[in-house]
DNA sequence: GCGACAG
DNA sequence: ATCTTGTCGC
């Protein structure tokens, strides 16, 4: 038996309070080590595959990933996605020989609900720096952006900034951005567009391909 | 009640 | 997220 939606909204107020939204870092030189973490899964399976590549910043090298395959244990059920991923980004992270000074997870931060996207919750669960980077909206308003790369539009609930919608490549679709934990929102946009190369960062597209590559190269 | 809704 | 190849545009 799963879950239940009730239990998992109660630890996501616990997770919400232990945030700490203030960054590890002062300046962008500190940071040695950036990882990427990313998960997919069959159609209609329970079955999941998740990827954490570590990159070298900023000379973005690849120097490790570690891969997992393991059962869901729940369906996707939006504002809930981190008990649905955040396990098998866990085992990843256990995986991982040197722990890096940053993750960057596929999908919200602190623009949540309750401020406890997946990226708060893995930051709070691992002490460990991270950033919210989502591919669409959960949460949040904004204003138009011009379709210029490194342009970017305030993300708020109610009156409280949540996050940053970045155009990280001119003419695509913009990022959703929060803070996950140890992070603030401007930091985390910066970071996310230094390491941007295409629409998303390189250490979410090497583990977006690595995932993907996982789970076809099992069905064989 | 109705619409929105990360991956 | 997933089913899917080539193709058009910057």
């Amino acid at each position: 038996m799963a879950i239940d939606v009730a239990t998992m909204r109660d630890l996501q107020y616990k997770v919400a309070a232990q945030v700490d939204l203030t960054c590890a870092f002062s300046s962008l030189h500190e940071i040695k080590t950036v990882a990427g973490a990313d998960v997919s899964c069959d159609m209609f399976s329970r079955i999941g595959y998740a990827a954490v590549v570590v990159y070298s910043y900023p000379s973005l090298k690849r120097i490790e990933e570690a891969g997992v395959k393991r059962e869901l244990d729940i369906p996707y059920i939006p504002g809930y996605l981190s008990f649905r991923e955040g396990p098998l980004i866990h085992e990843c992270l256990k995986k991982i020989k040197a722990r890096p000074d940053v993750l960057i997870c596929d999908g919200q931060g602190l623009a949540h609900p309750r401020r406890a996207g997946l990226a708060c919750h893995i930051g709070v669960s691992e002490d460990l720096p991270t950033v919210g980077c989502a591919k669409s909206r959960l949460i949040g308003e904004y204003h138009a952006l011009l379709d210029d790369r490194g342009e970017r539009s305030e993300l708020y609930d109610k009156n409280e900034r949540i996050g940053v919608v970045l155009r990280s490549r001119s003419r695509v679709k913009p990022l959703f951005i929060s803070p996950g934990h140890k992070m603030d929102i401007d930091f985390a946009a910066d970071l996310v567009l230094s390491m941007c190369k295409f629409r998303l960062p390189e250490p979410i597209r090497a583990a977006h391909n690595y995932v993907n590559w996982l789970r076809k190269s099992d069905a064989s």
